[in-house]
RNA sequence: CGCGGGGUGGAGCAGUCCGGUAGCUCGUCGGGCUCAUAACCCGAAGGCCGCAGGUUCAAAUCCUGCCCCCGCAACCA
């Protein structure tokens, strides 16, 4: 029977497109990638899942910003996410779409029967409904009794809501947990988990709206739409087909091995969705793993800070492989990792150009120059350090396959440039160059180029679930072509390259960079500047393993113009800002507020209060007597408690903040424009 | 007492669960080699393992208390 077959079945999350994807995005993709790869190459059955999760009202706005229907917007940006994760080689087996009908239809009915078990029951939702922002908001989010968005006066409203009941499940979830101690990993997100959400008591879960109309409606209720939860948790069923007419693949593959998720989703991972299934009476995934997040030095990545990573920038200059090693290299699987620019050309200068490029070139010059190219026939352990390198070898092997099932990316990578630091070793003890010169050392030189060549074949087999460019490139410049001879249980059989095989000299595996201007090229990037164009390095990166890809450095974007970041407006969007020069006649800090100052301002013909988040910058004396530029006409809001009228400008860079100010001699209440 | 993570040679980290030689990468200094992408290899210097107590023959590791840093959340309009 094909049951003996083992399978493995890994997802990520499946994607908001709102917004372009970045280099986060990328990471939780590549590592699922990694790991499907890895799978494969040990003979199992992989399904490698991913996809986008399409419906709700955030979408539904954008959509209708753009003046387009929800389904035509999601449409493009989906395509654009479609080519990222071909640009990252993303092994994908199958792309699911909340908006796909095999998804839509078995939600319906598994919302159905959950409404039939009594699991979920409508109900009333209750709290503070804000008319103007159409928003709901929970008792403790009001600031001072009214809406945190815009300060007016909130209603207490009842909507009908249907709710799944969380109780029934939650002891049954607790044994689950500590019948398998390796569901949630890394471990230490199971006990925030329970600490945080579970003892303090689950209430039950909203899972439909009446606000709008995006989504998937209720059956038989078409005034609800589902909301998030049971919407796009389930793709990790529907994907497979389950509770349609095919059912093949949810047979095969569920539960799944790993749901690989970032740390912000591990609750609804490791909460809801095993509740759903507990109700629909199905396996529980055997494992969700929450990895960490990337920052930038400047601190968590954001829009405004304008220091997003675009993992396209990277890919387009250096090429494919850099990044993907880079991502699973530098950081523990599972902790935040910091993006710099150093760490990333450094770790591809010193790891993948010295190290292992270097080797490969090294290696196939000296069988080029001391045998004519060809490969010699294995005899064994004939120099005294040909037995130690196989050993080398063996531990390597040995210690990736460990770490690759704890998903320890980096470990596994480690242990594999153990490796080729052992090789690169292993020439300085043979010396080659010196055997070359003595004839009579013709066995033992034969010996050490054929270890070295295996060596390198082996690594270039290992390195596969991470890079997807370089082992190919590696291939040809040994001479073997893909098939028994990079089968991985080949690793294992120290002499598998036959005698006679050709190598071929080629291109440096991947070029050294100039780190200097490569890390100001990358920080000029994230800062969002067109590229200048000029480093020379541009060339030589696109040497190696690009060329082939026929890519060269430094696309310019589309269009070209207008610098990163927002759309062009019009003069006329521009006047509806007012703008005007304020005086802070008095100022104070905000209690049990850390960045909040309360600056009372003097507008000649008015007076205003704003709160403003720069506490952390100035002391509030230093900026009495000042004058500022005020946003008059924004909307008010409550901050903290405090009535904010209108917002003050300030430059800002990394950590550094300054006010906008203006000379003295402007009297206060002047337009600014 | 909101939740969580962390403080280990100059930098970034591992080791902490299961006490017993403090390890890795980079940097610095010195040496080797010339096959190779000025790459590679070897050696050295450099650590009161945040602080203070405690347990123990023995503590980076276990216990107690304290200090500091960083995320998240509550306040960056």
């Amino acid at each position: 029977m094909a049951n003996a077959e083992k399978t493995f079945y890994i997802t990520t999350p499946i994607y908001y497109p709102s917004d372009k994807l970045h280099i986060g995005h990328a990471y939780t993709t590549v590592a699922a990638d990694a790991m499907a790869r890895y799978k494969r190459l040990r003979g199992y059955r992989v399904h490698f899942l991913t996809g986008t999760d399409e419906h709700g009202q955030k979408i539904e706005r954008r959509a209708r910003e753009r003046g387009m229907e929800p389904k035509a917007f999601v449409d493009g940006i989906v395509a654009g996410i479609r080519e990222l994760w071909s640009k990252l080689d993303i092994s994908y087996d199958d792309f699911i779409r909340t908006t796909e009908d095999r998804h839509k239809r078995v939600v319906e009915k598994i919302f159905a029967r959950l409404v039939e078990q009594g699991d979920i029951y409508k109900g009333e939702y209750e709290g503070w409904y804000c008319t103007p922002c159409e928003s709901f908001f929970l008792e403790r989010q009001l600031v001072n009794g009214n809406c945190p968005d815009c300060g007016r006066p909130v209603e207490l409203v009842k909507e009908e809501c249907y709710f799944l009941r969380l109780g029934k499940y939650v002891d049954r979830l607790l044994q689950y947990y500590e019948e398998n101690p390796g569901f949630i990993q890394p471990e230490s997100r199971r006990n925030e988990m329970i600490n945080n959400f579970i003892k303090p008591g689950l209430e039950d879960l909203a899972v439909s709206r009446t606000t709008f109309d995006w989504g998937i409606r209720v059956p038989g209720d078409p005034k609800h739409v589902i909301y998030v939860w049971i919407d796009a948790l389930s793709n990790y069923i529907t994907a497979l087909g389950y509770g349609s007419d095919d059912d093949s693949l949810f047979r095969t593959f569920w539960p799944a091995d790993v749901h690989l998720v970032g740390k912000e989703i591990v609750r609804f991972h490791t909460i809801y969705w095993p509740i759903m299934l507990m109700a629909l009476g199905l396996p529980l995934p055997k494992k969700v793993f929450g990895h960490g997040w990337f920052q930038t030095k400047e601190g968590k990545m954001s829009k405004s800070k304008g220091n997003v990573i675009d993992p396209v920038v990277l890919i387009d200059r250096y090429g494919l492989d850099p990044l993907r090693y880079w991502l699973l290299r530098d950081t523990p699987f599972g902790s935040d990792g910091v993006f710099t620019p150093e760490s990333f050309v450094e770790r591809m200068n010193y790891d993948l150009a010295n190290d292992l490029g270097n080797l490969l070139n090294r290696t196939v010059a000296m069988i080029e120059r001391y045998l004519g190219s060809v490969v010699p026939a294995y005899e064994g352990h004939v120099t005294a350090y040909d037995a130690p390198l196989e050993e080398a070898a063996r531990e390597a092997v040995e210690a990736m396959e460990a770490a690759m099932e704890r998903m320890e990316f980096s470990v596994a990578l480690a242990a594999i440039w153990q490796f080729v630091g052992r090789t690169n070793k292993y020439i300085d003890e043979t010396m080659p160059w010196v055997l070359a010169k003595d004839e009579a050392k013709a066995r033992e030189l034969k010996s050490v180029l054929y270890h070295l060549a295996e060596s390198l074949r082996i690594i270039s087999i290992l390195i596969q679930p991470f890079l997807t460019r370089a082992p190919k490139e590696m291939w040809r410049q040994l001479g073997i072509e893909q098939g028994p001879l990079t089968e991985w249980d080949t690793v294992r059989k120290f002499g598998t390259l036959p005698a006679g095989t050709k190598v071929v000299k080629g291109d440096p595996l991947f070029p050294r960079l100039d780190v200097e201007a490569e890390v100001r090229y990358i920080a000029s990037v994230i800062a969002g500047k067109p590229s200048d164009g000029t480093a020379s390095a541009a060339d030589a990166a696109s040497g190696g393993e690009a060329a082939g890809a026929g890519s060269g450095g430094g696309r310019p974007e589309a269009g070209g113009q207008a610098p990163a970041g927002k759309l062009e407006i019009s003069i006329d969007d521009f006047a509806k800002v007012e703008l005007r020069v304020a005086e802070v006649v008095a100022a104070e800090r905000v209690k049990g507020a850390d960045r909040l100052l309360k600056l009372q301002l003097d507008l000649g013909s008015e007076r205003r209060q704003v709160v403003s988040g720069i506490a952390e910058h100035y002391r509030p004396e230093e900026l009495v007597g000042r004058k500022l530029v005020l946003v008059a006409n924004l909307k008010p809001a409550k901050l903290r408690g405090e009535l904010s009228q209108g917002m003050i400008l300030a430059a800002s860079e990394g950590d550094r903040v300054k006010v906008v100010e203006v000379p003295k001699e402007m009297p206060n209440g002047a337009i600014v424009k």
